[in-house]
DNA sequence: GTCTATAGATTGATAGAC
DNA sequence: GTCTATCAATCTATAGAC
């Protein structure tokens, strides 16, 4: 077997720790202690811990596409797609609630620490951002369709911080219904001026 | 004079780097720098790192409660309390594209690195939960004044998170006016259930 | 109260044996 | 491909002169 193996152990080992610590607070000796590798070892596989957070962030947006695609699959109603973006916050509630979302707090982190790399994170939103104007182009709202994108992420994305912050269950529940509704009277308003 | 002024250029020195670049990222050089001091004399100061946080953390709660004050002050309406809150998304637009909430991204941080201090940080957002609901009770609305903050401040996050990550004048003008809109569907709401 | 000098640990990164 | 040994830089923190 090549490094392949090795080499997405790191990947792997990196996307946890920089998710859960933030990837400045992280150190090699972090990652190759959860890898059980030396420190020495690293540097065969990436000249750089930059060029680990770019495997990071290619690892999660290659991942995030696939997630995509599966809702996409998954359901014929672009209304159910956003449906089950807008419930990752009870999916993943449990690691929202200790960690904050993947891509809100790394883009954040990015942006204070001024690095290189945050145009590659921000992709990670402007995954979720089209993808979402896709669906709402779907349902008829062609020319708000970003403009709900956007707002449906802010949305998602500050119930993310205050669950951090405050973890509480119904809240999050709460917050999901209530941008459920949001949605159906989207697509009721859609619906109105439709025939015209 | 006693080191009164010295000490408070340190904090005042620290409040601005750890809001620009993070907690962790900012060293005892970056502070001793930016106000001009040498290493040595900060540890006449402040024992550790850990207590300049501290008081980062208590002016800014001062600040805080300055704030809200003020604007209570400003106008016996809640409405139009709530209304600065939502505001503040406009006065600070420039330093939010940048640099994000400072509530919002230091209580991030602090939950990352695990920090002590990190519930005296999500105090923060503690004044302006209990504040935005006490505004929300002298509406009318007080069984659902906290569920009613947390929206509010939930919008607001993602609103400061987005617009760090796509800075966007018409987005933050767009999603204002939309608080401002369900702030007033909510009064409108009160006012029926109200006569009961 | 402020400074210089320095300790002791940890950081990212390199060199070279196996 | 993995290791040990090590470097130079940086970090928090301390000691002691002025």
């Amino acid at each position: 077997m090549s490094d392949k193996s090795t080499r997405a152990q790191i990947v792997d080992a990196a996307d946890r720790l920089f998710y859960r610590h933030g990837f400045d607070h992280t150190s090699f000796a972090d990652i190759a202690g959860a890898v059980k590798i030396s420190r020495g070892n690293f540097y065969h596989h990436f000249k750089a811990k930059d060029d680990i957070l770019d495997s990071v962030i290619e690892t999660r947006l290659a991942n995030t596409r696939a997630m995509l695609d599966g809702w996409e699959n998954a359901s014929d109603d672009p209304a159910e797609r956003i449906r089950s973006f807008i419930n990752i916050l009870i999916m993943n509630e449990d690691k929202i609630s200790k960690y904050g979302c993947p891509v809100g707090t790394l883009s954040s982190e990015l942006a204070k620490l001024n690095h290189a790399a945050r145009t590659d994170a921000n992709g990670l939103f402007t995954l979720f951002r089209t993808w979402l104007a896709r669906q709402f182009a779907l349902l008829g709202l062609k020319d708000d369709a970003d403009r709900l994108a956007m707002h449906l992420l802010a949305r998602s994305q500050g119930v993310a911080t205050l669950t951090n912050a405050f973890p509480d269950p119904a809240f999050v529940r709460h917050e999901v219904e209530q941008m459920c509704d949001w949605l159906d009277r989207c697509i009721a308003g859609a619906k109105h001026t439709g025939g015209k």
